[in-house]
DNA sequence: CATGAATGAGTATTCATTCAT
DNA sequence: TATGAATGAATACTCATTCAT
């Protein structure tokens, strides 16, 4: 008799947050009122405090969403043996929401930033991510699909980097980005690939190698 | 608004443009209110409106400002006859403002998108850049640095996607991304000397060279 | 507001009373929601309009309930055969709730002064003390422990008065309090023993003297 | 050019202030929202908030006020050369705001033990409201209207013990309370001058004295 | 040019209470 | 008997902006 339905209950959690999605998406991250998101959600100001403490708290729970699906996907695109090139198209290109998706990730990071909780939230998810592409580059590694001698933590930021680049490209231009990307996507094929041609001499501390780095 | 001395009022608006970068940088665009720039400023609130009609005046004068200021850095890059990737370089690394000021960027790029007469502004200075990066790499042409059948238009986007993926990796993770920007360079490096459509071609000048990178 | 078991029913009442009272000694009687008490009850919100109509109806009943108790004590006393001057000895000190409690019934005065339902509750349990005040000295003056001339109904008040004035003290005092409340009970006693028609006349039993207090 | 009328700034503050306390003595001091307080005052809800940082302020600013009066009255009536019962005695009797400034008064006590900050204010009044009784009572000494060997500072907490009763049985029932205040003054004479049987042997501890206090 | 008084809609959040289950 | 979903008015407080001086 404790929890009549807690299932009940989680469901309308997520109608919550997807209405609170909607508001953010079309107003930003600071600019959906808690009004706004009831009013969208069709329940009453004080309800929403039923299933959430805090404003920040419906924000945390919604970039920890977003972050899950994105490594989801991530993982999911790793374990489905598809080229790491393939797996990380989709990624170089425009998000499924479109220009307001990705105006309001650059809200979240931005708010990340000022905003310790949500700070931990979005690091820690970085790091996840960040792992997920290093274990599918060791992987590529073993299938000859990746340079041995990559530093896999570097090629990793630096996919990230190539990955927000292109979105933010896709916000502010969608159509010379979509021309752009098969060119991001050349140079990420670069940056797995590419040829030694100092391969003959490598030394414990790889002195003219390629992608060395250091922790 | 009216103004007895252009000269005097110009300097004071400069200086409540300064006062209010100061307060965005360290509450965001939506968090500085009116009431934290008048006090950073030292004007009373009142006073604030001889000035700038509207709160978002302000804000589209400062984001006016910074991306005038970005071209120009620009234009003195391409006019100091130094190498397009030397020119480039500093666009990959750090802001100087730090983490602040691209959490910053990105909440006015995010600001760009919802608040059309923003959008105006940030979509007239990106074509403003553009329009620079592709008379840089023309000039690169000519004096081949630049591979000669490139696609300036592209090469120029995708230029300006690793310069904002730089960012957002040394806004989230400053340590690492450190790491990682050599290899943009290098990347860069590659994607100014290859006929980027003969896909993933031998590149004969890719000796010694890529994706080197060390702390 | 049914009860199918008359007794467990009462029983549960007294239970959410007394959690109620807890919340109210730590939260003050505006200050205590009905949150706060049905978590401190353990029930749920809306079980809590089964045992009680209003959150008024709960600070009635712990009024009545705790005016009920002075009065029973009061009577107890009266009961005991114990002298005057030792039955109300007590009630010139501190409460056993410490500060807290104190505060609690300063809080409940000021509420029976507003709201007119409270205010017929504590008028009457007033009234209900002051009769036994009346009683307690009327068997006092049989036993010639009581002055016989005095006024009962004006002696019963300004006992009331001390009562109260020692309470106030201990809440915002306690150590000087302490000290002074055998003072107190000297002019207990000089109030019982002293015809007080003849003003400022001469004690005959203030003998080894009043008011002596040592810091 | 600063500030243009500091004087009128602080007539406002007063006249909102006056409001206020109309509020606080018409709905108790949790009672009365901001809302009813700018209402009373004729100000915007905004308003308010350029005369008082918090709620809590003007709270603070009127207790600290009413304090400071009743300070001025005992101040005065010390200088005013009359006996000190004279000086006292309208402070045994009904407050002129009446009843419902009485339950202010319990009011803010019972705050002043649940917010720190309040605590304080009411604390550091008190004791320079028994210091100036003090002061009082050793001119009174001098002029022999009070026993020598009286322990002041207890027969000060005595004295403020004899008015807060005196308030609270005014609060609860002015017409029976009326009748007892001549009998406190009664009281209260008998606390300053009562003469002392074991006049000649005052051993420095006071051996075999009553009203000896001991905490 | 400059002040600060004034506004009123808007902010997130809390409240006592009701109701379907 | 008991739950917790649901309400909507109320809470203290903030905001960008206007205006008389």
């Amino acid at each position: 008799m404790r929890k009549l339905d807690p299932v009940k209950h989680e469901k309308k959690r997520q109608e919550i947050l997807g209405a609170a999605m909607r508001c953010f998406l079309r107003s930003g991250l600071k600019g959906a009122s808690t009004a706004e998101i009831c009013a969208e959600a069709g329940i009453s100001p004080g309800h929403l405090y039923h299933y959430f403490d805090t404003r920040d708290a419906i924000v945390a729970a919604l970039i920890e969403g977003r972050l899950e699906k994105v490594t989801e996907q991530l993982k999911a695109g790793i374990q489905g043996a598809r080229s790491i090139v393939e797996t990380l198209a989709p990624e170089l290109e425009g998000q499924p929401g479109g220009a307001a998706a990705m105006a309001l990730i650059f809200d979240m990071m931005a708010e990340s930033k000022r905003n310790p909780e949500m700070g931990k939230i979005v690091n820690s998810h970085n790091r996840g991510i960040r792992e997920i592409l290093v274990e599918m580059l060791r992987y590529g590694q073993s299938r000859g699909e990746v340079e041995a001698k990559l530093d896999l933590e570097v090629a990793a930021t630096t996919i990230m980097a190539l990955m927000h680049g292109a979105k933010v490209v896709a916000m502010q231009n969608p159509k010379e980005a979509g021309k752009a990307m098969p060119v991001l996507r050349q140079l990420l094929v670069h940056l797995l690939m590419t040829p030694m041609e100092s391969a003959g001499a490598e030394p414990p501390r790889a002195k003219k190698t390629v992608a060395r780095a250091r922790s």
